[in-house]
DNA sequence: CGTCATTTTGAGGTATTTCAACGAAGGTGG
DNA sequence: CCACCTTCGTTGAAATACCTCAAAATGACG
């Protein structure tokens, strides 16, 4: 089973009042770019609520997505001096933006703040590892299932631990897994064939065979 | 072009002495394990020469090799508690070994330490999602350029630039490709029949058309 | 309610995987 | 120092799974 994946507390009550007084907040809608590769990297951003994709274009015309950040996920860390990937929101969001300039003043007079974005930092990587054996894999079906399997633990708390909200398109989903669109496609409907998983339109999706979805997604 | 892999300074020579005092250092031969998936994480590392891998084995029975080390390079931070990849030694290697206990200790005298540790994060971080796009891509002997090209960078000094030092085996170029043993070899065989890239043994190769073998590794 | 991007479905091509057997290399013990 | 043995590497042939191309249907949005 692919483990380090709970959700992680990114600050103290304590710490997070002490960033807020820095923080800019901003409320944006879906498919908002909040920052694009190249350009030089002033902050790190810190999501309220929300979901967000970051990702590069490739010379080939493809399109790469390297993550998928959701509520209390910190980004814009992966960079130095510019940012290698470009930052958008997938549906309404709201994002705090710490700007380097003062967050390193607050480094200097807490070092254990710091020490928790360095945590967060090697949170982050452990999803890129995670990322890493998700594309692995030779079959569509278990990297879909991989997939599924990181958004539900996403709507945990929020929605019945059946019920998987899929805040993004096909084609990002194909992106990310390293698949082309059909693909992806076909995969869902292979889950719905066997009677795995349901999909009610194209953004929600239900379990319906717990015990042979997990054995999918954990067949690495 | 793939950026963000120049060599890093992880710390100031200051700072290096700094860190010196509380550090431990092991000389290792070679296929020597540093640690083991699951054992409790209680230090960081450093390479001070030699080469080292971290990989995971899957319950398949696959292994995924989630990234190569180098002189200079830092590990052991991508974990909570406990580790979650074996680290191995390639070839003989000298280790310095930082105790996260006398480390919280250093970080609270100098903060500017811990933000070149945040720092080098950052650059794994980056290293892991270079690596996803390798994976990505799905032609075999366009991934084996790019790792190649990695191994170059290591080189850049020490050998020609021309000379590529291969401290792994065909196998461990194939889990950390995302490819067959099989497949690895295939490709290698490509690159000699168009003239691309010269074998000499199995562990070291020699560019024989930089403009051709750069245009393999960028046209992702 | 119409337009447009996204999604869905089908058929064929191509790359890698798999399976099997052979050859080479490195390490160990006599 | 040599021989053995285990591991690693190499090559060939067939099968599977995904990709690409093309066209139709669905859904989103103004």
């Amino acid at each position: 089973m692919a483990k380090g994946h709970d959700p992680v507390e990114l600050l103290s009550d304590a710490h997070r009042q002490e960033l807020a007084r820095h923080a800019t907040t901003h409320i944006l809608p879906a498919r908002a770019i909040i920052y694009r590769t190249g350009s030089t990297a002033t902050s790190l951003f810190i999501i309220g609520d929300g979901a967000v994709k970051t990702f590069r274009d490739l010379p080939s015309g493809r399109r790469r997505i390297a993550a998928f950040f959701f509520a209390r996920d910190l980004f814009g860390l992966a960079e130095a001096g510019v940012y290698v990937n470009t930052v958008q929101t997938l549906i309404p969001s709201r994002i705090y933006e710490l700007e380097m300039s003062t967050l390193t003043g607050v480094f200097q007079r807490s070092p254990d703040i710091e020490l928790q974005f360095l945590t967060k930092a090697c949170h982050v990587l452990r999803e890129a590892q995670h990322h890493n054996i998700i594309v692995g894999r030779r079959d569509a079906v278990g990297r879909l299932a991989m997939l599924l399997q990181l958004l539900l633990k996403q709507n945990w708390l929020a929605t019945g631990r059946q019920e998987i909200a899929i805040p993004m398109t096909r084609s990002d989903m194909a992106n990310y897994l390293g698949l082309s669109l059909e693909a992806v496609v076909r995969a869902c409907r292979r889950l719905e064939m066997q009677g795995i998983v349901e999909f009610i339109g194209r953004h929600q999706g239900r379990i319906i065979d717990r015990r042979r979805f997990d054995a999918l997604a954990s067949n690495v």
